[in-house]
DNA sequence: GCCCTCCTCTAACAGCGTTAGGGACGCTAC
DNA sequence: GTAGCGTCCCTAACGCTGTTAGAGGAGGGC
């Protein structure tokens, strides 16, 4: 049977979890599918358009999981399990968001922005608002996937850091954060995301409810 | 005069600007110090290590113009105003964003981020979530940096993008949009900034004031 | 005069994305 | 039956990349 692009997708998208970014080269992405690399030209235009690919095959899997939102359902709440869902799809796949990043959202992404807007504006937004506030939250997750990913990357490379290791008196704000958190692990990264939506739904919140 | 590291991080910062992350190779970097690539590694370890401190470079620069916050100054503009000031550097600097993204905070930050997280809890937040908002806060900045010069290199290759090519009837509300956003521009990115960043100021104060 | 450290060099390796050009298979038309 | 054509894959090669090995010159201390 031959290779269709699909396959090839498929694969990158295998090898992207396996190796990285950076070890996601035409070459070995062609041995993986017992071809040479020119080969993948006849599939693909371009590296970089096949990362586009890429991206969108993982956007997509992330959208089509979705649920709408249900009738009397809190849009707030939603809105917060979707930005959340995308975050973990992005943090899930190894180097997924810089990937993704600055995809132009595809005529596939197109109905699941709608939907998610007219959400947004049947709750009380203007139009406007509602863009900007997706665009945010988007950007929002975007640059916490990349943090995590990148922060994983420095974390393999230096095995531990003396985390505690500066001079509390100094500090002493950063002293009690410290203190007060605890070490850092996984969860960590989830609970800035959290905060962040938090933040963001709260006010759009007083935004929606002047003076409840 | 002997070339020091200074000198090479200075050149790359520029040649950054120039070129852009993948043009910015170790040979054209050298070229331009009238020196031979291998002379590079006398200086810097590593590619890798010569980004982290092009990042650090970045980062310094940044924060050395911050203004302290004034006695009396309303936290919230001036927490804005330092966010958005993080965003220009970050976009003005071409590609400033990926370097940046997952720099530890060298030690050099530190005070900085002592200090903004003492005006938070000096506000009325708990340290937790001083820390945790100055977390998302990096975390929505980086987001929007990427996506800025993603978006750019992507505006760059593909010419001329027919904006509002799509069919306005099966999508309302994205239709309602852009006739009310007119033709995408270079502000707009920072309005989506500004809008982020108050939602989230406006969450912050939400909580600060939990009944005014 | 000798050594030692700094700093720079040339030569080279393996790998990268990408292009040029060709060859084998199967379908369709005459 | 065979000529033509589109599909899919190949080898060879170009110019680039980060990086290493090893040699050598300049300048200071003894």
């Amino acid at each position: 049977m031959a290779l269709t692009r699909d396959d090839v997708v498929d694969a990158a998208v295998d090898l992207l979890a396996e190796v990285g970014l950076e070890g996601l080269s035409l070459r070995r992405l062609a041995r993986e599918l017992g071809v040479s690399a020119p080969t993948l030209y006849w599939h693909v235009a371009d590296k970089r358009t096949l990362l586009d690919h890429v991206a969108e095959r993982l956007l997509a899997d992330q959208w089509r999981s979705a649920p709408p939102i249900g009738p009397g359902e809190d849009w707030a709440a939603w809105l917060r399990e979707r930005a959340l869902a995308q975050y973990r799809a992005l943090v899930t796949h190894r180097d997924a968001a810089l990937v993704v990043a600055g995809n132009r959202p595809t005529d596939d992404a197109l109905p699941a922005v709608e939907a998610t807007m007219a959400t947004l504006v049947g709750a009380g937004l203007a139009p406007r608002e509602a863009f900007l506030t997706l665009m945010s939250v988007g950007h929002f997750v975007i640059g916490s996937a990349v943090e995590y990913h990148a922060e994983r990357a420095r974390a393999a490379e230096t095995a531990a850091v003396p985390h505690g290791g500066h001079d509390p008196a100094a500090h002493p704000t950063l002293a009690a954060v410290a203190a007060a958190m605890g070490p850092p692990d996984g969860a960590r990264h989830e609970d800035v995301v959290r905060h962040g939506l938090d933040l963001m739904i709260d006010g759009l919140r007083a935004r929606l409810d002047p003076a409840p």
